[in-house]
DNA sequence: TGACAATATGAACATATTATGAAGTTTTTC
DNA sequence: GAAAAACTTCATAATATGTTCATATTGTCA
């Protein structure tokens, strides 16, 4: 089932041999790379199944790598951390990374985030959740939600795509907005509860009780099954 | 298991030989340095496991030994003061240090504190063979204790989050507000008292008579499994 | 030990956030 | 260009959360 490549970008050589003696004994095969400016020459020419990407490095700094990676690959990446506080900047910036980890983490955790991003990753690849109850159709602009379809207006359906791109992840109206517009226009961030109440209307026609949409007090809304 | 060395700088000589004959009896080597002239250099010599550091010294006073040490070493540091109030300010400046003792101590309570100390340290660096009772998703702000779910609020992920941090690291109210907003409002010290206590009642849900928050009295708080 | 200070806790109080219906705007459709 | 649909804003109700307060309990230090 393994066997997969990861790519552990770390500076620190104590820490990086740790991570790959647990996850070659995971049954992963590993490269490591200790300096920022040659992960993306090396990403371009392998190809590897996820990164570990330490985000304080030599060179280059792995914000930046990630959002270079981003531009020709959507390889799974895991970014590493040194303080808890930093995660909240990170998510800000939407970088596109799948998973966040803060040192200073258990080689165990490590190895579990990285199976966990890996099996999510896999499941998206292999044609959609199977029994998942969204299922979203971005050519055509359409969505649909336990096998019926959604009549959704443009603005409900990007919404939706969002939400849908992390579950679980909770989004704030900032993050939300974003997506809405390919233009930069202001709006007031209120205007995001009115298209929640009017797709939790249609997500209730269909199945009423379910509370797909969960507002998280002070931060935003999130898909929670 | 033990067999480390210990640096004891502490000037009163009663002091450090009883601190000796304990640590010793605890498996402990010792090293006493009465002058805070005389550590800096020894430490760049020698390599304690741990460092027990009077903060009242003749020579050059503990905050500053403990700064100096702190620009090449890691080594843990805990610092002995004579009054409670000082803790506090001591937090304040954020030497680095890894735990506090007040004077009087007892003995006991010194190698006990030196135990936990360097347990921690070394779960760190091995990268923590124990199972995490503690798993936090600032993502999807949501943080499990013994493998259940806590439904935490905002301010209370964050609190946790904060204790979670840094381990056993003791922090003032102060420290902990600054965490819990974005923007600098202004609130009662006590409130903090308030969000420990619901955090921990949820905390004794799962596992009664843990205890993973403690007071320390006139300092602050620290989460201690 | 006793005096004092800090923490714990339950309840009252205050605030902030979300939900919702409706009205006002803009955009699309015919 | 009028009507319909979609989008945004607004006002207010409902609710969740945060803060303070008063008192009991516990810890510290002389």
């Amino acid at each position: 089932m393994e066997n997969s490549l990861i790519l552990i970008v770390e500076d620190e050589p104590k820490l990086a041999q740790l991570l790959r003696e647990y996850l070659e004994q995971a049954n992963f095969r590993t490269h490591v790379i200790g300096s920022g400016l040659d992960v993306v020459p090396w990403v371009e020419s392998n190809i590897p199944a996820l990164i570990l990407l330490d985000i304080m490095l030599p060179g280059k700094d792995g914000m930046a790598i990630c959002r270079e990676i981003r531009t020709f690959s959507q390889v799974p990446i895991i970014m590493v951390t040194a303080r808890v506080e930093e995660i909240d900047r990170l998510l800000g910036l939407e970088l596109g990374a799948d998973d966040y980890i803060c040192k200073p983490f258990s080689p165990r955790e490590a190895v579990a985030r990285v199976k966990a991003v890996l099996r999510r990753v896999r499941l998206q690849e292999s044609g959609g959740l199977e029994q998942d109850v969204f299922h979203i159709d971005s050519e055509k602009y359409q969505a649909s939600y336990h096998g019926r379809q959604l009549g959704l207006t443009v603005v409900e359906f990007r919404l939706l795509r969002k939400l849908l791109s992390r579950r679980g992840k909770v989004f704030s109206r900032d993050q939300l907005l974003d997506q809405l517009y390919d233009d930069h226009r202001i709006v007031n961030q209120r205007t995001i509860d009115t298209h929640v109440k009017n797709l939790r209307k249609k997500l209730e026609e269909i199945a009423p009780g379910e509370n797909a949409i969960r507002a998280v007090y002070g931060v935003g809304y999130k898909i929670d099954i």
